[in-house]
RNA sequence: GGAGGGGUUCCCGAGCGGCCAAAGGGGGUGGACUGUAAAUCCAUUGUCAGAGACUUCGAAGGUUCGAAUCCUUCUCCCUCCA
C-alpha cells in the first residue's frame, strides 16, 4: 500500500492538485516534498504536530522531507485563516525560534542531509533584490487572481498590509528555490496553506515549466471546528517545559467520543483495525481509547519513559492506583506553613492554576477548589502544617486538574 | 490628496454626558448531572481588599461637579472619489 492510501485511509487528505500524478509519483519514486513551520514561537504546538507525523509517515515509505523553517517568511507574517495583522517580531527573537524549532523537528525525523533536510528561508528570503525579484517572480502572478484566494477573502474586509499580501509570493519563491536546489516536487500543508501552495506549483511550471505538486491536510479540529490543542492557557506545546507531558496526556484524555476515531488515525501510529477495535465499543468503554489515545500521542512526542509517568499519574488520580509520584508537583518552604498558613488563593496562583489572586479567590467561592479532597469552604482559608501528611498535601480544581504541595526538606 | 464611517473588556458586538466595570452572544472556568465524554441547567468571567478602593472603552491632551460617551491633536482601519 502506498503512503498516499495510508494518508487518504487515515483522514489526512484534503485538497491535490493533481490527483492521479501525486499518487502515482508516491508509488514509484523516491520523492523530495517540504512542509514549511514559520517560527512564530519557540515551540511547536499540537496544531503543527499533525505535520510532522505526515512527514514521519512520508519517511518511513522512502520520501524525503524538506523541513523549511520560515526565518524568512515569519519576518511577514502568514495571513491565512487571521482577522488580524500578526504582531510583527524582532529579527533576533526569530533567528533563536527557527534555531529551537529545527531542534525539535529534528527529534523526530531523520534530517541528516541524505534521509531528511532542513532548510531555512532566510537563507534566500533575506537579501533578496527587490527589483530583480519583482522582474523574475512578480511577473509571474497575477494580482487579480491572488485577490480571488480563500487566504485573502477574510482580510478584504477588515484590512490587508501590502506586507502580508507578499507572504503567498514568498511561499510561492520557497517552493521554487527547494524545486532549483534539491528537485523538490511537492509540498504539503495544512488546509489552510492550499493557496500559497498552489501559487508556488504555478510559479514552478511559469518559470521553469517543471511540474509541480500540493497537497493538504486537514486541520486539527474538534467536531464543534475548533482548533485543537488551544487550552485556556494557550497553544499545547510540544516542549516539555512549556507544557507538561502529564498536561498533554490529560488534554487528550479528554477528547470529546466523536473525536476519539479521527485523532487516533491522525496523530498515532496504531494499525486501522486495531482503532476499529478501540472504537467501536459501547458507552464508557470508549474511555479505553481515550486512554490508549493520549499514551500513544505522549510517547510520541515525549518518549515512552514520560508517557509511562502521565499514564501512572492518571491512573492514580483517576483509577484509584497507588503511584502518586509523577503527579505535577511543586516545593514550598516549610516555615510559610507555620501559624496560620498560608493563603490557598495565593498558592493556587503560585503553582500556576490560577493568574491572579482574584481568579483564585472566586474559584474557591464557587466551590472548585479542593485541599486533600476537601472542598475549600472560604476564599480566605489557609494552608498550614496540619493538612499535610508525609510532608505533602493535594490541591485540586475542578474535577480534573491535581497538584501536590511538597516541603522542601 | 478629498469626502464619509469606524477602533469598546479573551472574541463578536451594544452603549453615545451621570443609574457603566460597561447590555447580549460566543468562548473560558466552577457547580449540578455523568463515563476524566457530549448535551442540558445554574453561577462566574478587570485588579487589589472580609463588599470598599483602584485601573479600563485606539493614544495623548482638554471641556465639565462628572466622559467609553463632548472638543483638539495624533494614530490605525473601512467605504467612495482622485
Amino acid at each position: 500500500m502506498s503512503v498516499y492510501d495510508i494518508l487518504k485511509e487515515r483522514g489526512f487528505i484534503e485538497q491535490v492538485t493533481h490527483e492521479k500524478e501525486v499518487k502515482e509519483m508516491l508509488e514509484n519514486e523516491k520523492v523530495k516534498f517540504y512542509i514549511g513551520f514559520d517560527p512564530t514561537a519557540d515551540s511547536l504546538h499540537v496544531g503543527h504536530f499533525i505535520q510532522i507525523i505526515v512527514m514521519k509517515h512520508m519517511q518511513n515509505a522512502g520520501h524525503i522531507p524538506i523541513a523549511l523553517v520560515g526565518g524568512g517568511t515569519a519576518k511577514i507574517g502568514d495571513p491565512s485563516g487571521k482577522t488580524d495583522m500578526r504582531k510583527m517580531l524582532e529579527n533576533n527573537t526569530l533567528d533563536e525560534n527557527a534555531k529551537a524549532i529545527g531542534n525539535q523537528i529534528s527529534k523526530y525525523l531523520v534530517l541528516d542531509g541524505e534521509k531528511g533536510i532542513l532548510e531555512n528561508n532566510a537563507n534566500w528570503l533575506d537579501n533578496l533584490n527587490y527589483i530583480d525579484f519583482l522582474r523574475a517572480v512578480g511577473s509571474k502572478f497575477s494580482v487579480n487572481r491572488m485577490l480571488e484566494a480563500e487566504c485573502f477573502k477574510s482580510r478584504m474586509q477588515n484590512g490587508l498590509s501590502f506586507l502580508e499580501f507578499n507572504y503567498m509570493i514568498m511561499q510561492g519563491y520557497d517552493f521554487l528555490e527547494l524545486n532549483r536546489r534539491y528537485n523538490c516536487k511537492l509540498q504539503l500543508g495544512g488546509n489552510d496553506q492550499w493557496s500559497n501552495i498552489i501559487a508556488g506549483a504555478n510559479l514552478i511550471r511559469k518559470s521553469d515549466r517543471k511540474s509541480a505538486y500540493g497537497l493538504t491536510f486537514t486541520l486539527l479540529t474538534t467536531s464543534a471546528g475548533q482548533k485543537m490543542g488551544k487550552t485556556e492557557k494557550g497553544a499545547l506545546w510540544i516542549d516539555k517545559d512549556k507544557t507538561s507531558p502529564f498536561e498533554l496526556f490529560q488534554y487528550f484524555r479528554n477528547v470529546s467520543d466523536v473525536d476519539v476515531e479521527k485523532v487516533l488515525k491522525l496523530l498515532t501510529f496504531l494499525p486501522l483495525d486495531e482503532i476499529e477495535k478501540l472504537v467501536n465499543v459501547e458507552g464508557n468503554e470508549i474511555n479505553k481509547a481515550k486512554e490508549v489515545l493520549a499514551y500513544e500521542f505522549t510517547k510520541i512526542v515525549h518518549g515512552k519513559d514520560e508517557a509511562d509517568k502521565a499514564l501512572e499519574a492518571a491512573r492514580a488520580l483517576f483509577g484509584g492506583g497507588k503511584n502518586e509520584e509523577n503527579i505535577p508537583s511543586t516545593e514550598f518552604d516549610s516555615s510559610l506553613f507555620e501559624d496560620d498558613g498560608y493563603e490557598i488563593r495565593k498558592i493556587l496562583v503560585d503553582i500556576g492554576i490560577c493568574s491572579t489572586f482574584s481568579e483564585g479567590k472566586r474559584l474557591i467561592q464557587s466551590g472548585g477548589v479542593y485541599l486533600n479532597d476537601e472542598r475549600v469552604k472560604e476564599f480566605y482559608s489557609a494552608l498550614s502544617l496540619k493538612d499535610f501528611k508525609d510532608g505533602e498535601a493535594m490541591i485540586r480544581k475542578g474535577k480534573k486538574v491535581y497538584h501536590k504541595i511538597i516541603i522542601k526538606k
